[in-house]
DNA sequence: ATAATCATTATTGTATACAATAATGTTATT
DNA sequence: AATAACATTATTGTATACAATAATGATTAT
């Protein structure tokens, strides 16, 4: 296998933190540190430094003189990152509504009204992702919290995959709107408790679904 | 400087890790990567190996042909920090109520009893903290989730060096005692959100005292 | 023919060596 | 004497080379 391009470390390190949390490396798929070091022109060392961050944020794992392996999630760990994500998320949507006003979402708003309405009833899988991962990215940034952020990045990697299996779902996408919308308000009313409450109530209803359907999910 | 003994790897990341999060090595100190080698007996790029996983868990940062200096933490993270714990940790309690009954924590409810008051009012700072500590762990591995524990623990390895300088600060431990023996209470009685809430209330009580103490603090 | 043993190959684990950069100290010039 | 230019040193960044281990395949004995 022929050198290409020669890449910085963090941007390898982003390249594969994105190709596993998008799926395209498969969980249980080795990592050889020789094709990586040839696709990406630097040498073993280097690759294994970041490697060794890979497996530091959770996303890989090195068994010793055997090699390292993409973190496959099994049902147990993700229904606990479900349970954490209730919560930090939950704080997010409450900062929020602290740091925010009404205008600052409406055009959120729009997107989640009619065409809202639209993306379920045609059941648009790709674009109920967009919508909600704007919301989500939009509330992060609001909470103005840096540790905040990076933190919920940090886990969202590892799950990320698996977002895409939780809203096709048999009636997610129908129950998902309904309770986005009711963050949405919440937050534009200016109420952190409520916003809280509310994004709670979302994921805890994601976790429920994940729960009853798991044997589609894995 | 000398070879010493030969460690592994993951020794050597321990060892480094408590280091820093005990203190006795100051942030913004600077780590040098041919000292760490000699003293543990490995070579450069292992060192540099474990540097990288301890740049992705927070504790150091690399700046690029400077070198590796240990993260100093500003009173902005640290307030976000404590923000954070106060949902994760409330998390834990709720969890810790649901998988456990009385007679888990009778030996706790004691300790928390009359040597509590004891502690307290001859404010033994040392024994205070090791009896919250002990608390917390409880909680923790009584939560039953991996994740959750694993989160914990990262997040508290950045801040276990300013607990010290909380517990100190002026009524302090006066209100923790008892806020404590609320969340032991709550947890004892098989409340989960009675628990989380005292637990969140315990932490947010913390988090006022830090702000409004903290030109003593940093 | 099948299983066990050995040799070969591939991959990881580690150390050494060299290049590049920044920090430090020294000398020369004004 | 102070400052600027230069040389020296220390430290990081990187690659190559070798050792150890595991996986693979071939060969032989039953």
């Amino acid at each position: 296998m022929g050198k290409k391009k020669k890449n910085s470390r963090r941007e390898i390190f982003i390249e594969l933190s994105e190709r596993i949390s998008d799926g395209y490396i498969s969980p249980g798929v080795k990592l050889i540190e020789q094709e990586l070091s040839s696709e990406f022109g630097v040498s073993r060392p280097v690759i294994r430094e970041i490697l060794s961050q890979l497996e530091a944020q959770g996303l890989v794992k090195k068994v010793p003189n055997k090699g390292t392996v993409v973190c496959k999630i099994d049902p147990g760990s993700l229904f606990e990152i479900f349970e954490i994500r209730e919560v930090i998320e939950g704080l997010a949507a409450r900062k929020a509504a602290q740091n925010t006003t009404a205008k600052d979402w409406k055009d959120l708003e729009k997107k989640f009204g009619a065409p809202g309405d639209k993306i379920v009833q045609n059941k648009q899988f790709e674009e109920y992702l967009s919508l909600v991962t704007e919301f989500r990215k939009r509330i992060v940034s609001s909470a103005q919290s840096k540790e905040l952020s990076a933190l919920i990045n940090s886990i969202y990697a590892k799950i990320r995959i698996v977002q895409r299996r939780v809203i096709i779902l048999p009636g997610r996408i129908e129950k998902g709107i309904i309770e986005h919308r009711e963050v949405l308000n919440a937050i534009m009313k200016g109420d952190p408790d409520m916003a809280e409450s509310m994004k709670r109530n979302n994921l805890h209803s994601a976790l429920k679904d994940l729960k009853r359907y798991k044997k589609w999910v894995f």
